[in-house]
RNA sequence: GCCUCUGUAGCUCAGUUGGUAGAGCAGCGGACUGAAAAUCCGCGUGUCGCUGGUUCGAUUCCGGCCGGAGGCA
């Protein structure tokens, strides 16, 4: 089956928004981003968004779309996104997904649905109360009960997942085992061409991501972070859960150095790539782009041209 | 120059009354269905500074050497 969409996903700081523009110009595509944190206003330099000279004149989807005090999530961003490609594929163009969430990712290309989410229901604090009061064996105990595949499946440890399993069940009667049964049955919504980047050697990838941070700091990522906290986002926030923005607002709360912050966001997102690259590489269908010490990018362009010609994707 | 302390994993250190060693952090691997830049799980990766001696056996005891810290001169 001839693929219809291009996704490039890949760790923190392997180029994805680079060749996309430079495919998208190639090849008349559109980028729709699949990133957890690039979605919020007001945080472009922490989260490395793309400046509009970084754009190149190619059209990006699913930049500030929330504000940095909002929830958001997988299900928002599914419902917004799907929209978008479609709309890209009905003008004739290349949908272009780029972005280092693999959950986005996987959950854009893939035809899924998500169980319902109890809103304003207070039922997910009610769940976290009763771990602070009886103990997350407990619950565990109780997804048992009910959800004895879920129970089995889960880590005794995993409270986040423990908890959106009783959510789930007690919110709409249908275990969460049944519920992800169902959904992984349906057809998937896009037909992907999926290109993987990645250095060869890991420690190239954490030479640019520490010369990555230290760009950062330059361009005044302390004054951002100031700005937010200043604006009120509470640190409770999912954005401020962002690497980068946890690490610099907990330095200036705590009066400590900001040069020491940005050591520790330097650490964070190695071990965040590190984790990226596990989820991207049990995707059996990707083709990996390895770039050397010193990236040759003409190169890898050709590469991707080759691989989408060859693909039948244009 | 002398005296004392010290040298063990990438880092900070523990330990072995002599039977080739273990914690935290880092690192590596994995998971992931409405927080995912989140969250959870698994794995110790080592010429115990070097070199002689004693011993069945030395990282451990003794000597010498080398490196580091402090003190006295």
């Amino acid at each position: 089956m001839k693929p219809n969409v291009l996704v490039i996903c890949g760790p923190t700081a392997s180029g994805k928004t680079a060749l996309a523009v430079a495919l998208a110009q190639r090849f008349d595509g559109e980028v729709v981003s699949a990133d957890s944190m690039q979605v919020y206003r007001g945080m472009d330099i922490g989260t490395a968004k793309p400046t509009p000279q970084e754009m190149g004149g190619i059209v990006h989807h699913m930049l500030d779309v929330a504000q940095p005090e909002e929830a958001f999530s997988v299900a928002r961003y599914v419902s917004m996104a799907v929209p978008i490609v479609d709309d890209i594929l009905a003008r004739g163009k290349l949908p272009i997904i780029a972005g280092g969430t693999g959950l986005y990712v996987d959950h854009l290309i893939a035809g899924r649905q998500f169980a319902p989410f109890p809103q304003h229901s207070g039922l997910r604090e009610a769940l976290q109360q009763r771990v602070r009061a009886e103990g997350l064996p407990a619950l565990r105990c109780e997804l048992a009960q009910v959800d004895p595949e879920a129970a089995q499946r889960l880590h005794p440890n995993d409270e986040k997942r423990i908890i959106r399993a009783l959510e789930v069940y007690h919110s709409t009667g249908k275990t969460i085992s049944q519920h992800n049964r169902e959904s992984a049955a349906l057809p998937n919504r896009y037909t992907p061409l999926t290109l993987a980047l990645n250095y060869r050697e890991r420690p190239w990838l954490w030479a640019r991501i520490d010369q990555r941070v230290d760009e950062m700091m330059a361009r005044g990522l302390e004054g951002e972070v100031r700005g937010l906290l200043d604006s009120g986002v509470p640190l409770s926030a999912t954005s401020m859960q962002a690497i980068g923005y946890k690490e610099m607002a907990a330095a200036l709360l705590e009066g400590r150095p900001v040069r020491e912050g940005a050591e520790e966001i330097k650490l964070r997102s190695r071990q965040y790539a590190k984790r990226q690259l596990t989820w991207f590489r049990r995707n059996a269908q990707a083709h990996w782009l390895l770039w050397e010490e010193r990236p040759d990018f003409s190169s890898a362009l050709q590469n991707a041209t080759n691989l989408i010609l060859a693909s039948g994707l244009q």
